[in-house]
DNA sequence: GCACCGAGTTCGTTCACCGAACCGACGGGT
DNA sequence: ACCCGTCGGTTCGGTGAACGAACTCGGTGC
């Protein structure tokens, strides 16, 4: 529970970004984020989506609740159930998603626009900072709608990715009855 | 060269995000960018510097080159000695690494300011996504300067931690005749 | 009672990371 | 000529993490 005994940690790096890594630059780590913006909530979900080994998905939840970036709570106590949900700390990854993104979709070959993200109020399109060019204001996640792109694959196998489909604001929880 | 037999990629998953960490989301690997955006060069800079086992900033230095990040040029014939320096795809991953920064230096408990980040036309210290509150502008990596901090340890065992105590600019290659 | 579901845990294999040792090319001193 | 030191790696044995399949447990619906 303290520092230690996991080999995550960057010694005796004085940076802090190391640290920053620390909490999210395990495997699997940012990506489970990522979908929390996106909406999904419950183990279930992150895991047919992600497609990650379920100890490696239970073992990054738990590193994510205990780093405060997510907050588990009971939404249902019979059967008891749990969400996922993100914290202010974990909404202020907002702009590290962001710029890792923006960074992937233009830099990486290969790659073609997968999703836009446009400022919800006026529907900009999202400047490379998360920032409304036509606002000129960084828009909070709360305040985006992801939109689908060209190079979005228009049947994926798993629920998950289906409901990711249609355009949506960021940080609404999946609709369970629709799944 | 092509998708690999290793763990690294994140299999079926189509989004940037996910592109963008299979190139820079390993151990190690967003540190030797940062490093070199402190102007560490060599890889006996970046190892001592680091504390990286050998083999495994070989393995990324060589990856970070195959993707495009660093080029590796020849900077002296005899002994032939090569330098890792950031292609244009290496600086713009500069706004990723600042955000992770701040996120680490606001929101991971136990974090003191080590290195402030300041525009070097006017001195001003840069915002949240690397832009400039006097100017109203985002200023690339070169017109950074990068000053220690308050919780920089004073007297680091290595030399390369030594240089990065001064303020300097970024991108500006470490001066060997100092260290 | 029984099948089913969500949310994990357990387990054996595989793989990546670690750190120490070793290697080869070169330069400098004696 | 010889030894020593530096730089930039490679090799190697041990360890810990990731992987995927199987299993568990509480609870519900039929």
């Amino acid at each position: 529970m303290n520092s230690m005994a996991l080999g995550k940690d960057y010694a005796h790096q004085q940076c802090s970004i190391a640290r920053a890594l620390e909490v999210i630059g395990e495997r699997w780590t940012l990506l489970v984020v990522r979908d929390a913006f996106y909406g999904v909530r419950r183990y279930n979900d992150f895991l047919v989506h992600l497609g990650a080994p379920r100890a490696v998905l239970a073992a990054r939840l738990q590193a994510l609740v205990e780093a405060g970036v997510l907050d588990r709570r009971r939404y249902q106590e019979s059967p008891p159930r749990d969400e996922y949900v993100l914290t202010d700390r974990g909404l202020a990854l907002w702009p590290v998603l962001r710029s890792l993104g923006a960074w992937g979709r233009a830099e990486v070959p290969g790659a073609v626009a997968v999703r836009h993200f446009h400022h919800a109020d006026c529907g900009t399109e999202l400047g490379p900072y998360g920032e409304c060019p036509a606002c000129r204001v960084p828009v909070p996640p709360a305040d985006v709608e992801m939109r689908p792109g060209d190079g979005l694959d228009r049947d994926p196998a798993d629920p998950v990715g289906r409901a990711l489909l249609a355009p949506r604001r960021l940080l609404v929880a999946l609709d369970h009855a629709k799944l």
